[in-house]
DNA sequence: CCGCCCAATGAAAACCTTTACATAAGTCGA
DNA sequence: TCGACTTATGTAAAGGTTTTCATTGGGCGG
């Protein structure tokens, strides 16, 4: 415990002071069964004397692998991405994996910039939050050429790329048959972004829902774009026209609620007035009035998933990719009722 | 553009091509200054040919310097923490550097392994948003055997590092004397975990603003948790009592929304009865009825600051330490009006 | 007692850069 | 024309591991 400030102890000090060649003093650490026991307890008694750690920079050049994955979100403020995150880092933690984040705010540079950590070494493989591949060229490229990627929370068509989220079109459809099950007959969709994969994957669980209702009901979608900003110009609209819904499906929790905001404003009560449904559980979904009902996510399991595919792949190049469903369950909360009259 | 999906080019390999030494492309590359006008086309030339790029770990190695800025956080999940992180991370990337992501929980276990990063050399520096100092030893240890370090939105004592944080006593302060101009004079702070130095913060300018009084206010201090649930629950406590204040000052946002639901439940409407003040504007704090009147803490730029101090560290080891208080500004909506009668 | 095999260890190569130092070819002033 | 500098480039060391291959010595079957 001598306290030297001086440098930091490298193996060439352990093995000057156990008397052995760095060779050893490597593998007594590494595969301590190749090293005999006398060896191995003079070894460790020179790493506790000099406090050695080995130089990971250096452990990582000779190894050709750098134990870092990179996440590549589009907005770090998104309410799923902490729960993301925390299964990510998660198992990256347990299993010797560091976790950097890329956060590119939809900007292509930026994103290059980041994947530039891949070229380089400084990351071995890619969690895609974003949703779409990343950048120019890949999807040409032939296969071998995309480092190990697995995409989570929204899927990504791609042969060699995995990808798991939530089974959205189920999820919805649950939701919407819920409403139904209530009585609801005017169930309008609150559609997210334009173009937004998992919005149209909910609409398809909504439409999957009304096509087996008893008596035909329409399909009716409305355009949000996720924020509740969104859900209150969507509810703003509505209102021009003649006929009103009973109830609300919306995109995400974040719709939900300026859409509740809006209705609220406008003198309807949530639930005895509309009712309404999100999806994603966002942590907030219990803390409004009325608590939102909606599908909660599996998002630290959905992370989980992703990193534990992402380093089997690593250790498995070549390994079959595969799309994973999980399954969303609905929560029910206070903001749904029968319809009313 | 010779697809040639073996083994990523070397700098050997853009030498060989371009018919110079692996010195001069490294020149070339790092100081194109240093090599002649015609030799660096060359070289470039071969570059866009072979599609080379440095290999980061190599570099990291040569040049004892990971690049790598370790954040270590007690949870993700923290509302506060993406807009934190936001700040850390574009800063750093500007500057080429990678944030690093470690999650604690709390755990001290993990905290120590996360600072192995730290002597393996995984990561140059330590942004820390665990509020303490990383665990055991350190205080004792010689001032240089910590690793450069900042905190970030919960200050540390240290005489090695810097610290970035909202100025809570004066934004407390602020908050408190808002109520007092309306004429509040019953105003009960509901505090943060027991021990919590942010809440002890906030709390004395509460008590600076009570102090500041034209007839004398006496300090009503009651336990919260940072909670929404631990809100409700102090609510719930303070109606044994026989008198009841008119105002509440509440650690943070969270509690703050637990105190609104209690009221409300209670039968009390949320301004007109009781008038509530938050801290931090959390995302949501304009999302719930009504819209909560809060203390916005600039946390996008805490991290910047944050990220910045200890960049500048990493460049100048022997810079003072310094702390900085940020304002934070009184977001005025609808969550306060005056007293009753 | 001899040869074979195994276990334990060491020497050295490889991983890929950056950079201090050496060298070669000019430039320029005297 | 020569030496002193400068500029452009090359050589080789250094950075700290891991791992292959070679070496040594001992155990053991024949």
């Amino acid at each position: 415990m001598h306290n030297h400030p001086k440098k930091p102890a490298t193996i060439e000090d352990v093995a000057r002071l156990a008397e052995v060649s760095i060779a050893t003093v490597s593998r007594a650490i590494s595969k301590p069964e190749k090293v005999a026991e006398s060896t191995r307890k003079k070894v460790n008694a020179a790493i506790a004397r000099t406090g050695y750690t080995a130089n990971a920079m250096a452990q990582n050049l000779r190894r050709q692998r750098s134990h870092m994955v990179l996440v590549l979100a589009e907005s770090i403020s998104d309410p799923n991405f902490p729960g993301i995150l925390t299964g990510l880092e998660k198992v990256a933690n347990a299993r010797g994996y560091g976790v950097l984040i890329g956060n590119t705010d939809g900007d292509v540079a930026l994103e290059e910039k980041y994947l530039r950590f891949l070229s380089a070494g400084t990351a071995d493989g890619l969690i895609l939050l974003t949703g779409h591949l990343p950048v120019a060229g890949w999807p040409e490229q032939s296969k071998t050429l995309i480092p190990p990627a697995v995409a989570a929370a929204t899927p990504v068509q791609h042969d060699n790329i995995s990808y798991v989220c939530t089974d959205d079109r189920a999820a919805a459809r649950i939701a919407t048959e819920y409403l139904m099950s209530l009585g609801h007959k005017r169930i309008v969709y609150v559609a997210g972004p334009k173009g937004n994969v998992l919005s149209e994957r909910r609409l398809q669980g909504y439409c999957d829902a009304l096509s087996q209702a008893s008596e035909p009901m329409s399909i009716w979608k409305i355009d949000g774009d996720g924020t509740s900003l969104g859900g209150r110009a969507a509810v703003e609209r509505l209102f021009i026209r003649d006929t009103l819904p009973t109830a609300f499906f919306c995109f995400n929790d974040n719709t939900a609620i300026g859409v509740i905001g809006a209705l609220q404003d406008r003198g309807y009560d949530v639930p005895d007035d509309m009712s309404v449904v999100g999806f994603d559980d966002i942590p907030f979904a219990s803390n409004i009035t009325p608590g939102l009902t909606t599908i909660r996510q599996p998002r630290s399991q959905i992370g989980e998933y992703a990193m534990t595919a992402l380093l089997d792949r690593l250790a498995q190049p070549n390994a079959p990719t595969e799309g994973k469903e999980l399954h969303g369950d609905l929560i029910v909360r206070s903001s749904c009722s029968v319809p009313k009259a």
